[in-house]
RNA sequence: GGGGAGGUUCCCGAGUGGCCAAAGGGGGCAGACUGUAAAUCUGUUGGCGAAGCCUUCGAAGGUUCGAAUCCUUCCCUCCCCA
């Protein structure tokens, strides 16, 4: 399938900034881009959109660039963003952009210029506030400016929004800009809350360099609550950084997903082929208890970041915590499999000062508070190696250690925390 | 620079001297149901405790027996005019 169709089949495709782009994309060898803000030191599921956009440039023959936005993420894009950008550090962004670069070697292949991977501090360093009002200032015109959707919402609101971020398309322009005259690239990818920024930077290498430029977006992917992609129940950002998200959780993010979203996920955020997407879309409406599909989109979306040792750990994991008993296992088992889960550790001692549920949860940090922890084993939430306690005053004793090492709590269907002792 | 409106618990938002840990909604959490789903229903949602106590309504002071509510100064946001 071109690459045009396939991305539109898969649902990358939200808008494009001309109706040539099927043609251009089958007939020609092009230099893509896509933008990615460095504000935290690590990727998360909310930008695998744009990271698998990317990836099927590169199937295709063309060549994907990752723009870091070391410089503008010092700024905060407006698009899309209810409130002002909380300022980072050099330094901060500086570390974020090296630990994002590296996961980005999981997903494109950037061996003799395949791909590449730029940090646009790099050109904007050296440029200085008058020299860039002068050069590029120039040509933006206010009342297209104020025109932007991006600006427009922000200054309905009240936060309204500060000459920082007002200025963010210019850069982002200028970063097309650069991008085009230093690489060739004639091609920029975004999420459909960019395309204010997008079209600004065509317009300005028009003006420039009377050249011809492209602008994609994707759709902005929500879930079936509304809610923004990535997003744990708890509204934690997934991340691809296993000491942020374990492998475990990232699995179990997946295998989640709703009947409503599996197929649409499948396609944006697996390889998998046409055939085996609808024999799983079938299987969606034959047999959904089955979720099949929602198993086989963990399989592979865990396996592309985790490698299969992080797949096998995670789906280990799940057969013992949604499967059986936890008493018949070994202690060494145990912490293998637990792993992935949030731990806490206490002295041995610990479980011979007469203490009771209710402090384990808060000295475990599974309960914010005593009152929390007590409310909690009122309501039937917790269970202790599987069980269910709901005495508030249940002793702790050596007598709960499974395999002589650790206690398994659980909170509510799906949440667990692993005590160890020593 | 001038004028106006505001800043309340996770969010929105009510509350104008005691009946306010603060209405209502949203969200969250838990339970039932279930497919580790959706929808629905129920409970719960500052901290410590048995009662009760402690901390909270932009910040700091002040008035008062008593303040989210009144006064002063400061910080922040929005709107209009210049």
């Amino acid at each position: 399938m071109p690459l045009y169709e396939e991305l539109a089949w898969r649902g990358f495709i939200e808008n494009k900034t001309s109706e040539e782009l099927p043609k251009i994309l089958a007939n020609e060898r092009i230099t893509a881009y896509d933008g990615f803000d460095p504000t935290a030191d690590s990727l998360h599921v909310g930008n695998l959109v744009g990271i698998m956009a990317l990836v099927h440039f590169q199937r295709h023959g063309h060549t994907p660039v990752v723009l870091m936005g070391g410089a503008t993420g010092m700024i905060g894009d407006p698009s899309g963003k209810s409130k002002e950008r909380v300022l980072l550090t050099t330094e901060t962004i500086d570390s974020n952009v090296a630990k994002q670069k590296a996961q980005f070697e999981h997903f494109l292949d950037f061996d003799s210029g395949k791909a590449l991977l730029v940090n646009n501090a790099s050109w904007f360093a050296p440029i200085t506030f008058i020299d860039f009002l002068r050069d590029v200032g120039k040509h933006f015109r206010l009342g297209e400016m104020l025109a932007k959707e991006s600006v427009k919402s922000r200054m309905n609101s009240d936060v309204g929004i500060s000459y920082t971020e007002f200025s963010y398309m210019l850069l982002q322009s200028y970063d097309f800009l650069h991008l085009h005259d230093a690489h060739g690239c004639t091609m920029q990818i975004g999420g459909s809350d960019q395309w204010g920024n997008i079209t600004a930077g065509i317009d300005l290498i028009r003006k420039l360099r009377s050249a011809q430029a492209y602008g994609l977006t994707t759709p902005l992917i929500t879930d079936s609550t509304g809610q923004k992609l990535g997003k744990t129940a708890e509204g934690e950002n997934v991340w691809l950084d296993p000491k942020r998200t374990s492998p475990y959780k990232f699995y179990q993010y997946w295998v989640n997903q709703p009947d409503s979203d599996v197929v649409r996920f499948l396609k944006l955020f697996t390889l998998l082929e046409q055939d085996e997407i609808t024999a799983l879309e079938k299987s969606v409406e034959d047999e959904p208890h089955a979720r099949a599909a929602q198993k086989r989109l963990a399989q592979v979306t865990t396996e592309m970041v985790h490698g299969a040792n992080g797949l096998a750990a995670a789906e280990k994991a799940t057969a013992i915590m949604f499967g059986g008993a936890i008493e018949d296992v070994d202690g060494e088992t145990l912490l293998d499999i637990f792993a992935d889960v949030p731990s806490a550790t206490l002295a041995p001692s610990w479980l011979d000062d007469g203490k009771i549920i209710v402090d384990l949860l808060v000295e475990s940090e599974t309960a914010k508070s005593r009152g929390d922890a007590r409310r909690r084993v009122k309501e039937g939430g917790i269970y202790l190696n599987n069980v269910r306690v709901q005495e508030e005053d249940r002793a702790i004793t050596r007598g709960d250690l499974v395999a002589d090492t650790a206690i398994v709590i659980r909170a509510g269907k799906k949440n667990y925390r692993v005590v160890r002792f020593g």
